[in-house]
DNA sequence: AGCTATTAATAAGT
DNA sequence: TACTTATTAATAGCT
């Protein structure tokens, strides 16, 4: 549709193939995004590239709460999360469900594990006193800003600063959770993998996502690409 | 987009709006159309117009989609039961989706859990480190898993490597069950009716977009009826 | 990632 | 709801 007329068929090129579904997944999210803005009609769109990469722009959606939530989920340096919108069914949506399926199976096994280390973690926390432990911190981690806490752990860069940093996040966040759970609705699924952080570092959950001109919120290779103070869809992408 | 230029804003004027729903809705579900012939992306799409019916475009067809998701659902046991009905997709999403809400509302209340335990270290953390010292665990071996053990004996001698990986267990766990609960609140959040369609309550959309010119399928009482060699998608409206 | 020459989408009008 | 047309919007091919 441009500097030549082209044939709606399969691009064989690989490149520019992905080229063009770069550029088209995002006009047909514009496309999907003014439907909404102008008409008010609710959009969910699922894409899933050549390559297994999702996408998936919803609207209306957890405005505020996507985007704090947004933040979390990218701190492992990868974003997820999908649509909001009440979802009907047909078998496009299997697209989705699979997806979903998968990691829902997979998360129930996960989240059974979890449980486990937790308590160790929880039980170690508490008997601090125990056997070969390891003490550390000295101030007060309830008494830090979460900005403090960030800078902190930045410029001490050692155990403790993180541990409490860390600590601290994983709580605000877990708070942020419940508060989220009394007011929005979208769906997110993720693939397990982008959870799996190195081991290495505990990224911040905090990240500030600026706003522009369609009522979503992008992310473009990890970078926040995102719109309008309406904040009324969410545009997100699955990395494998 | 032309004879004026317009603000993407609401339209007020009922009928306009109305109007433009239709219009807007068929070039949205041909772009995404594309994508799927040009680029191969798999692409579902859900639109719920101002009135409140439904309309859904996805491709490839539902054959090759449900063949994988079934697949991938009847591996676990969980989800054997989900597509027994093999040939009716609605019914199957259905019975899916139900399925999948079910186990995320148990999630849910396991994220519940999770997070009265999440408090309860927080708090431990705070004291310990108002008391002068955060102290963390060290293994009890006896009492750790399997699992565990062998990921301790990896960062043995190193205590900081330890703490790193059991925070970030932490933090998948916050970012897996964020997941899970937003799964759950969007299909809770979803009008039973709408998941609850006979195929005969399925009407075919060839009445208002010519398939054929964009290379779609439209189902016509859950058969697929391509109109072209690609049998590229699926073009739905649920009416009330 | 940007930049145009073109084609495609579509707001108004009928 | 359907067709026409004047414009704007999207984007293919290049860099």
């Amino acid at each position: 549709m441009t500097k030549r007329k082209i044939e709606i068929d399969r691009i064989k090129n690989d490149e520019a193939r992905q080229v063009c579904f770069s550029k088209r997944r995002a006009g047909a999210f514009k496309k999907a995004s003014e439907l909404y803005a102008l008409c008010g009609a609710e959009v969910a769109m699922l894409v899933k590239s050549p390559a297994g990469n999702f996408y998936s722009f919803g609207a209306p959606s957890a405005g505020s709460v996507l985007t704090r939530f947004h933040a979390a989920t990218t701190a492992g340096e990868h974003y997820s999360t999908l649509l909001g919108v009440g979802m009907h069914c047909d078998n496009s949506v299997t697209i989705a469900l699979h997806e979903l399926n998968q990691q829902h199976v997979e998360l129930q096994k996960q989240l059974q594990a979890q449980n486990e280390k937790m308590k160790l973690l929880q039980e170690a926390a508490k008997m601090e006193s125990g056997g070969r432990v390891m003490c550390l911190l000295d101030s007060k981690v309830g008494d830090m800003s979460q900005e403090d806490l960030e800078e902190f752990s930045i410029v001490l860069g050692s155990v403790k600063g993180m541990i409490r940093g860390a600590i601290n996040r994983l709580y605000q966040n877990y708070a942020m959770l419940s508060n989220a759970m009394h007011v929005q609705h979208s769906v997110t699924t993720t693939p397990n993998q982008q959870f799996l952080l190195s081991g290495e570092d505990v990224k911040p959950m905090t990240h500030h996502v600026p706003s522009s001109s369609y009522g979503w919120n992008t992310m473009i290779d990890g970078k926040p690409n995102s719109c309008d103070a309406q904040d009324v869809g969410i545009m997100r992408h699955f990395p494998k």
